[in-house]
DNA sequence: ATATCTAGGTTGCGAGTTGCAACTGAAAAC
DNA sequence: GTTTTCAGTTGCAACTCGCAACCTAGATAT
């Protein structure tokens, strides 16, 4: 993955801890996956999750503190509170489920995932999550290198890519493959 | 993100839990994080993270034991031990890419990340971790949806798509993204 | 109006984790 | 052959987890 390696600094500095700080905590990827499946109440978080009440407590407060659920009083029955993800808390789909699919592609037990997440559009299974370039080709460890910042484009072979002549390539290549699968 | 809930089996069969037993304890991903970026042996893990020597040791032995690092025997020097990541460490990649995006996109601190994560191709930087559909297209969470295995591919408008047909669309896109990235 | 039920907590307690510091033991260096 | 380095283990204090019981405001029933 190249010769550069990231300095101490960069392990504190990272995004990583911060993400840590919250997603970290035992429940919460859990709650996330709830939250992503319409759960919204205390007492259903606290049933299909097996969780403590104490500790859904926290970790709900937790996870309202730092902008990931949002909560607020029902309006017809002002007992209930309606804890439900804010864009942040969208945000994290990505994460979960690169977590999700490596958990089921090495877990022992057989999964049949009964409920599928397919593409709205066609109703085909997603792909696996995927680390991209800047023009939408698909990654894979290999591929990727660490530089710094005063090296961008600049490949090994000495000429220069430009990042600007790169952006919305992306665009381009998904629409691309939108209308191709449209058309089917 | 559709209309089906997943059932209370599912939210404990899901690869989710599967993954949290090892990547759920506190240090894990940074562990991880750093074997990403070639740390080998305990003291430098040790100094590294800040991290206390016997919970070190008791994670390692844990991302071992569960085979995302593999616990090798220097061979010039007998009293080092070299942990080095695993195919099944490596494919948690995306997992950590996407916690880390996220933590930065969020994190309060402005972070300047020195040593920035590149595509070997064209050195430029990587984008963010995506979900693709089977064609490659980018998906965001409203275009994605819970089906039962045995709707899939049936559209709302009731013409199906065919699975077969849409294999191999993404290299095909790739490989044109690719190739326009490489003629600048 | 009073009693009961429900949703969403809080509190107290025992068990398990975490972190620090000191100790161990084997291999390398001097 | 003494010291240093590496990779642990052990003992102990502080914190966190999970369970069960209790609390409070708002809804429902009589």
């Amino acid at each position: 993955m190249g010769e550069l390696r990231e300095p101490l600094r960069d392990l504190i500095e990272c995004g990583l801890p911060q993400a840590l700080e919250v997603m970290g905590e035992r429940w919460s990827f859990m709650i996330l996956r709830a939250s992503f499946n319409g759960l919204k109440h205390f007492e259903e978080f606290l049933t299909e999750l097996g969780i403590a009440r104490n500790i859904l407590s926290n970790r709900l407060a937790k996870l309202v503190e730092h902008g990931i659920l949002k909560r607020e009083p029902c309006a017809d029955d002002r007992r209930k509170i309606e804890y439900r993800l804010t864009e942040k808390g969208f945000d994290l789909l990505p994460a979960m489920l690169a977590l999700r699919q490596w958990g089921q592609k090495y877990g022992t037990e057989q999964v049949i995932e009964d409920p599928v997440l397919v593409d709205e559009l066609d109703r085909l299974p997603i792909g696996p999550v995927s680390i991209l370039a800047h023009d939408g080709r698909i990654l894979g460890p290999q591929d990727l290198w660490l530089t710094r910042p005063a090296d961008l484009g600049k490949r090994a072979d000495g000429t220069i890519a430009s990042p600007a002549a790169g952006l919305g390539m992306g665009d381009v290549v998904n629409l691309a493959a939108a209308k191709a699968a449209a058309a089917r």
